[in-house]
DNA sequence: TTTTTATTTTTATTATTTAACTAAAGCTTT
DNA sequence: AAAGCTTTAGTTAAATAATAAAAATAAAAA
């Protein structure tokens, strides 16, 4: 069975009258199965299991594609790609990163926090979007 | 006149007894004379300007020291470093990023705003440093 | 001075991302 | 179905970003 937001995908493309290639599906179920982040090339290297001889803008190109509706995201301090397993498009990401077993919490908080509204206001910026991630140890860690 | 982080990280390394090398003087130079952050190629090929044909590591070397002692951050979603105008370190980091003009503004918020220290409780986190990224447009671009 | 340690230089390589161009596939209109 | 248009993919190459490993140098400590 599909999981959840693999479908929820799915059926945003045939809604939107998005194409689902084949690039675009394998890499999303890819990142979709791993239940941590993705570097760019370690996906490249799950591609080229079932395709033949990938490279790196086919796999590119899907994580834009991706990213660009939201179903998933990029956390910039791993250079490395997760699903969302919100089913609301969002303007910021919260992620919680294990420093040691590489797991990500992904905290869904949807408006900007009281403490950054206030700066946002204070310096007159309009914010459009955001990226938090929080480094340390989660609890099976400790 | 030496500007004031300048002078603050010349004489922490002073203090501490770290060896404050040419190279690590020229790139801490480099990043506080800059109003934007700077790739790392921008920052070598600067450093081009005033010694022998320097190559990658020369830079990199020099930014983890600073970063590591707090006196640069890495503004993850840009790949560029900046200088840090706090005089004090801190285990968070948080940027407004104007998309149109490039202009960093870092907001010194020294602790975890409220909705993630609501999160990482309940998940039994434990933080040890973040990075805050918003992207939007400054008040001089509106 | 000799030894040790910290740091830099050099050479090379890996990882990540993008550009530019060509080819193919899917619609759209006739 | 054919022609033309648009979107997406494939291919080749390069730019940007970061690191590894070694040999050389400079400062500090014994």
């Amino acid at each position: 069975m599909l999981n959840y937001p693999l479908q929820k995908a799915f059926e945003y493309c045939e809604q939107q009258h998005f194409r689902l290639t084949r690039p675009r599906t394998r890499v999303l179920e890819i990142i979709a199965e791993s239940s941590k982040p993705l570097g760019a090339y370690e996906i490249l290297a799950e591609l080229a299991k079932t395709e033949n001889n990938p490279k790196p803008p086919t796999i590119y190109r899907a994580l834009e594609f991706w990213k660009e509706h939201g179903f998933i995201h990029r956390i910039e301090s791993l250079n490395a790609y997760l699903i969302c397993n919100a089913d609301h498009q969002h303007q910021g990401s919260q992620f919680l990163i294990c420093d040691n077993c590489g797991d990500v919490i992904e905290a869904h908080i949807c408006s900007l926090p009281n403490a950054l509204k206030e700066r946002v206001a204070s310096n007159s910026f309009k914010p459009s979007s955001w990226n938090f991630e929080v480094h340390g140890v989660c609890s099976d860690c400790r």
